[in-house]
Parts: C-alpha cells; sequence; structure tokens
DNA sequence: TTATTTGTACAGACCGTTCTGTTTGAATAT
DNA sequence: ATATTCAAACAGAACGGTCTGTACAAATAA
C-alpha cells in the first residue's frame, strides 16, 4: 500500500540524522528506515543524497535564522551584550543533552566543505544568514555602549560566531563543554567596555 | 615479492591522505595504492583502520608540537605577542595552497570526536599538547605587558586555538582566508592592552 | 626448521542509484 | 454520473561498485 509523504517532514528527520551521524555515516537506508520511506518514494521526492542534504541545509539556516532572531530579541529588558552572550551559553549548555552534535552547518562546513563545491556554497551561505540575524544586536550593543562602536559589527560577529565554532568543535571532542563555555565568556568580557 | 615498510613513512603518507580527504571518505585501498603497500602487509602493522587513524593523530601531534614550539621561539627579536599573532596568521595563509585542509586535529573532531570514544580521547588529548606548547608563549607576552596578565594564561590560548579553528573551517567552506585573517586580527588587537 | 611477514583472493556488509511495475487520484470524456 | 486516461508517487528488488576485514599460501628471516 502507498504512503503519501510528507516532504517538508521527511527532511526535519533527515536533518536530524545529519545533524547527528554527519553525511557519510548516514545512508540512504536508514532515511528510508527511520521515515517511514522506500528508496522509490525517496529517489521520486530527492534527486541525490547531495541534493537532499543540500535542501537540509537550507531549512536548518531557514529554521536557525528565525530561532536566532527571536531569541535575541527575546528579554529586552536585559542588556544587548547580555542577550548575546545568554545566547551562546545556552546553546553550549546543551550540548551534553544533544550529544555533542554541534552545529549542523559547522559539521558539514568541515566534512565536506572543502570538498564539495555545491555543499560548500550552500554551508557559507547559512553562515553568513547566521551572522546578519546576529550583526543587528551586536549593533545594538554597541549603542548600548557596552562593545566598542568603532569596530566593524560584522567583524565582531564573524569574531563571535567563529569563536563559538571552534569552542563548539572542541566540546565535542572532550565532551566537556564547560572549558568552551569559559572561552565564550573570556571573549566577551574582553570585548566589554570597561567602565 | 615481499618488500620492507618502514611503518613511520607509511603513517605519515596516510596522515597526508586523512588531512586532505578525511576518515570516512579514505579507504584502505587507498591508502596501500599510495603507499605500495598490500592490504596484508597494512593489516599486519596496523590493528584496523581506527588504529592506523589514532596513530596518524600521535604523530600529527608530536610534529606539530614540535613545529609549533620551534616556530614561537624563531625570531625573538619580535615581541611574543607578535610571534603569536604571525604564528597563526601564517597557518591560515597557506591554506589555499593545501585545497583549505585544515587542521587534521579539527577536522577528526569535528568528524568523529562525539562518535568515537578513543578518536575523540585522542583528537582532545593532542588540542592539550598544542595548547600547552602555545600557551609560553602567551605568558611572555603578558611578562612583556602587551597581554593583560591578569587573566589566565591557559584560557587566553583556549581562546586563540579555539578561534582560529572555527576561523579555519569558516576558510575551508567559502575557500576565503582573508576574512578568517581579519577575525585572527581584531582577536589579537582585543587581547592587547591599549599604551 | 620454525616464526614472521607479505601478496592475493575473498567474504560479506553496505553504498548510492536505477529499474520495472503498481497504486493513486485528479483530469477528461462519455 | 460514470468511465477512461494519464502522470505523478510509491514499492522494493536488483545493480554495480566500494567498504573493512580475513584466510591462507607463498616468501622471507631467524
Amino acid at each position: 500500500m502507498n504512503v503519501k509523504h510528507n516532504k517538508e517532514n521527511v527532511l526535519k528527520t533527515g536533518l536530524d540524522l545529519f545533524c547527528h551521524k554527519g553525511f557519510n555515516s548516514l545512508g540512504i537506508d536508514e532515511i528510508c528506515k527511520v521515515t517511514g520511506m522506500t528508496k522509490g518514494a525517496f529517489y521520486n521526492a530527492f534527486k541525490s543524497k547531495e541534493q537532499f542534504l543540500i535542501e537540509a541545509i537550507l531549512l536548518y539556516a531557514k529554521n536557525n535564522v528565525n530561532r536566532i532572531k527571536t531569541q535575541l530579541q527575546a528579554n529586552k529588558k536585559d542588556t544587548a551584550y547580555n542577550r548575546l552572550l545568554q545566547f551562546y551559553i545556552s546553546m553550549l549548555e546543551v550540548q551534553p543533552k544533544v550529544n555533542f552534535m554541534g552545529c549542523f552547518i559547522n559539521n558539514i562546513m568541515s566534512e565536506l566543505g572543502a570538498t564539495n563545491e555545491n555543499v560548500g556554497i550552500a554551508a557559507t551561505k547559512a553562515f553568513d544568514e547566521f551572522i546578519e540575524a546576529i550583526e543587528p544586536t551586536v549593533k545594538e550593543a554597541q549603542r548600548e555602549n557596552e562593545i566598542d562602536a568603532n569596530i566593524n559589527a560584522r567583524q565582531i560577529t564573524e569574531l563571535l560566531h567563529s569563536t563559538f565554532y571552534g569552542a563548539l568543535t572542541r566540546a565535542k571532542s572532550s565532551k566537556d563543554h564547560q572549558q568552551s563555555i569559559h572561552t565564550m565568556n573570556l571573549l566577551f568580557n574582553n570585548l566589554k567596555i570597561k567602565p
């Protein structure tokens, strides 16, 4: 009996699997098994495994850009600087609960960024979207005089996010997110204008 | 006809292949082909592909700890701060020439750190050794009053190296090392004590 | 001789993809 | 209203290839 499949739901499930296992360690068979699809259905809906990955990247980017904006706009009673700090710390704090899967974009950049051009482009675009979603709050912190307004906001955001990715990768391997939290705190402390 | 193989040379070649292709994308057949080994010889010398990887990690760690110490001790006429900065910038500048392969330890942490315990431990150990090799020069920069001596030197080193890894991964995917160089420069600038 | 190392064929699991044929439901014709 | 057509979606076996790891005989070393 044929089953009607919701492409977005399938993508969501596949994305979750990719997040935890990476690209090469996840087979189409497993995607099909978990989603309840057959290979016929899978290859009718997606051109290839690579294309499936790219669509998963787009979905991940969209979802997280929204999440980032929402989270950074919440707690408006707090300063922009504190919201930014809390934003990064909370993502590190959740790692033990998600088996240190890290950030999908960082994982994919590392695994395929240099060897697969299409994937590299998609992942870089997602990264840029994150930067653009975070940057306004950095600007806000500059207006609130907690971060030096003489430094380009985008460059500061690049620094924050790159450090976050490096710290994430370190946490992943050492299964220790506390060190990474210290690292992010130290960076934020250093960026803060001393009264 | 049997060929006597030098284990260290084989490891060195395999390490180079791992650096460019990662773990899952590199097969034993290719290692054998490039080194001139046969499978029998390979599995006589190494227990498994995983064990081969771990030995490669140990070799990489050893070689690079030495390289780091040498490089950071060179140009003693320059300040410790400048030597540190130049150390990181030079590793970023070389990326286009090595197909943005990044740092083997960072790559392995990202690909296998969370899912393979033995590999995670080995990679974390290598990371720690790098930190320990760099830290003395950070301390030196503190003594030379270019970096705030009130901050724990090891934590500063963790920050430097995590940011470097994040920036490396970003460069890998975007094939743009200039942005990563800006990021490292910004971090160093921020850590520098203003006169 | 005996122990160790190497070469090669092979096992067997798994990979992404393609194949043929079936089911389905909506559009069209009667 | 009912019958026919048709394209899209699905099922799942099968394909060619790759993977790590093993078996075992031949070659070499002791």
